[in-house]
DNA sequence: CTGGATCCCGAATGATACTG
DNA sequence: CAGTATCATTCGGGATCCAG
């Protein structure tokens, strides 16, 4: 994700940078609490370990996201929403969520909802 | 904005609906309310009227905006807000907004807020 | 050796310019 | 305004590299 050097609008940023197949996924995820790469893989359907690190890196260099690393056997990376900027971000992400839901309740995709236990 | 045959979650969906360079400035700008198709694209620093009308088309297809047309010489087209999904992902676009200003603030991007007056 | 992270490349998609 | 052409970005695969 490029920024451009110059934005006529904050909010056009931030559209920027959460921008991605990937991004909002994962702050989805992250929303559970700090975890690991291995596990936000195995839940995120579909993504590949390239993916995860590339829009995790842009999501930390952004600041939503952050990372500790403790070394030792195995290694292990874990990675959480940052405070207050990650957390904020989920709320936009709640609202989102919440007309996802009521947009394919009013569409006929209840039944995707359903298998999700979304409903 | 091509969107998929299947979403593993309804944020997905959202995030594909409103992706675009343009979308979220014109669904902010829209936050003033109902207005035509000549002022926005007069409001929204470097949109084309093409890029606007795609962009425009898109949002109202999936029931963020909508429009009247007036008929009468001019022809009059007003597009607007839907409620309450169009007024809802304004919350969202309001939250994102917030955290750009702030993090302008904090990483020397001062100056381009003031020039907009935004604070 | 294992798990984490980066590099290079082709295919697909989005944005903009150009044209009638 | 719509259609087409061109240019820029993103996605995703696979190889590769790094560190403990």
């Amino acid at each position: 994700m490029k920024l451009r050097e110059t934005y006529t609008c904050p909010l056009e940023l931030v559209h920027d940078m959460i921008k991605g197949k990937w991004k909002p996924i994962i702050l989805w995820r992250l929303r559970l609490g700090k975890t690991t790469l291995a596990k936000l893989e195995r839940d995120i359907e579909g993504i590949t370990q390239k993916m995860l690190l590339e829009h995790l890196k842009e999501l930390t260099e952004f600041g939503f996201v952050d990372k500790v690393v403790s070394g030792g056997y195995p290694l292990k990376t874990e990675y959480y929403l940052t405070s207050p900027q990650g957390e904020r971000i989920l709320d936009a992400l709640k609202i989102m969520q919440e007309i996802g839901i009521t947009y394919m309740k009013n569409n006929g995709m209840e039944q995707a909802l359903k298998e999700k236990g979304l409903i």
